[in-house]
DNA sequence: CCGCGGATCTTCT
DNA sequence: GAAGATCCGCGGA
């Protein structure tokens, strides 16, 4: 197999990016990419689709529980990774927002692929045509081989990073109601690029 | 393209 | 005990 081509590592973003209300965190990361590096290869996609999940009276989110073991790091410092098991086969991958101490998260649900593409087909066998390979929250881990092993990893350093992109104009930003859920089930707190072909659902 | 059901197991009620 | 921030293959239009 021929090694992947060479990845342009961008800047990590910083906590502070983090520190915000979750809703200004998800929407500014439209764009960036993330990157697992894996065994040294480098396996990157850019985030084209979000929701976001809030504290208080948000009962979708699963921080609406309370502090429990499985959402203590939502409450813990931004900028780490809250991965969570769904439905007896898939994880899917969260952002941790807000400054610590207050619940937010944001849902990744979907990544355009741009690098380490061959390794995330040998993940995703059945993934016929480009955009069935990360267009979606299950997906893209599988993709990216993230698990529980990463639930709490600090996104600004390691092997699962967020990197500066360039900002996706307001005028591109689609909102929609989140899939999926069936409380606070009408709250406008999904984004998407528009037109992107890697989006879950067009 | 669309809708339907099965897989599979952790978490909270 | 049931629902759940999902995905895939199948059958029909």
């Amino acid at each position: 197999m021929r090694a992947n081509l060479p990845v342009v590592l961008t800047a990590r973003v910083p906590r502070r990016f983090y520190a915000r209300p979750t809703v200004e965190v998800a929407r500014d990361l439209l764009g960036k990419i993330i990157v697992r590096r894996i065994d040294g290869v480098d396996l990157a996609g850019r985030i084209v689709e979000v929701e976001a999940y809030l504290g208080g009276e948000d009962q979708a989110a699963h921080s609406y529980a309370g502090l429990t073991d499985r959402t203590r790091v939502i409450y813990g410092p931004p900028g780490h990774a809250y991965v969570y098991f769904i439905y007896g086969m898939y994880y899917c991958l969260n952002v941790v927002a807000e400054p610590q101490g207050k619940p937010g998260a944001v849902l990744v649900r979907a990544l355009e692929p741009v690098a380490g593409i061959e390794a995330m087909r040998e993940r995703r066998p059945r993934a016929k045509r480009l955009r069935d390979l990360a267009s979606g929250p299950g997906k893209l881990t599988r993709a990216l081989g993230v698990t529980l092993a990463d639930y709490g990893a600090d996104l600004t350093r390691g092997d699962l990073t967020v990197r500066d992109a360039p900002a996706v104009a307001p005028a591109d930003i689609v909102v929609s109601p989140r899939i999926g859920i069936t409380k606070s089930a009408d709250l406008p707190l999904r984004f998407h690029i528009r037109d992107n072909e890697h989006v879950s659902r067009r």
